[in-house]
DNA sequence: GTAAAAAGTAGTAATGATTACTACTTTCGA
DNA sequence: TCGAAAGTAGTAATCATTACTACTTTTTAC
């Protein structure tokens, strides 16, 4: 296998023991336990190369941290403006597609965040 | 009218003559014919406090910048690996209707972006 | 109109997530 | 088994973004 380290496999497991999307902050807290002297450098170089190799997914909502998503089926993020929780929402993919005009765009993977107030948010 | 300047009206101004997505930084640029001596703090704070208010979108593709878009209908951006451009693609928003579980989530905005390549650079 | 309060700005310094670098260690094909 | 290639730990550097301060503009109340 191209790229093995224990690290690596190390990232990728606790990324997918995961439901949640987690910065790579917290995915270093969480390789930590396993390897308690992994370097912070080694986390980013990991996801990122996870990210590049389409092995995982990276989701960026704006608010200043990278995101990863061990989960590459096809559903939107929807991101709550107040907590900052991330939740998944799963998409009919059938009628997803005949969606959207390409016009010679050759789409590989997409994330998609929809903004607003979850259900213990807008309760208030 | 509220949180008035001549700056944040120069600012939304510039955005919305624009049909890419730019960057603060590249907003900045813009706004400094008008206003040379605009300081980027500003550029920034304003973009901010338009994306709060909802009269702009921020769209986040994982390239290291926050991007703006003056542009708050619904659509896709694509966003190409190899150029970087982010491309507008019009979505059927009939068809976007009942595609996704939102389970008590209260949705205001969306931003999706898709991955790929891009005309040009997918015919290498 | 005017004066004080409120809000915004320019310019600069600080922050902090991410990236780069270096000496060392692990992986893996021959 | 060995050496090149690739990866790592630890630390320093980068740079987009944010915070701060003294000053200016806008708004509100009279």
């Amino acid at each position: 296998m191209a790229n093995y380290s224990k690290q690596r496999e190390a990232i990728l497991n606790d990324l997918r023991s995961r439901c949640d999307h987690p910065t790579a902050a917290q995915v270093y807290e969480g390789v930590k336990k396993v390897i308690p002297n992994i370097s912070l450098g080694t986390v980013y170089r990991n996801l990122a190369s996870l990210v590049e190799s389409g092995e995982i997914l990276s989701v960026t909502v704006g608010d200043g941290y990278e995101h990863f998503d061990g989960d590459k089926s096809f559903h939107l993020h929807l991101h709550c403006k107040e907590c900052g929780a991330i939740i998944d929402s799963r998409v009919n993919e059938e009628k997803l597609k005949g969606l959207a005009e390409f016009d010679g765009f050759k789409p590989e993977t997409s994330v998609c965040v929809v903004y607003g107030l979850c259900k213990n948010c807008s309760k208030q």
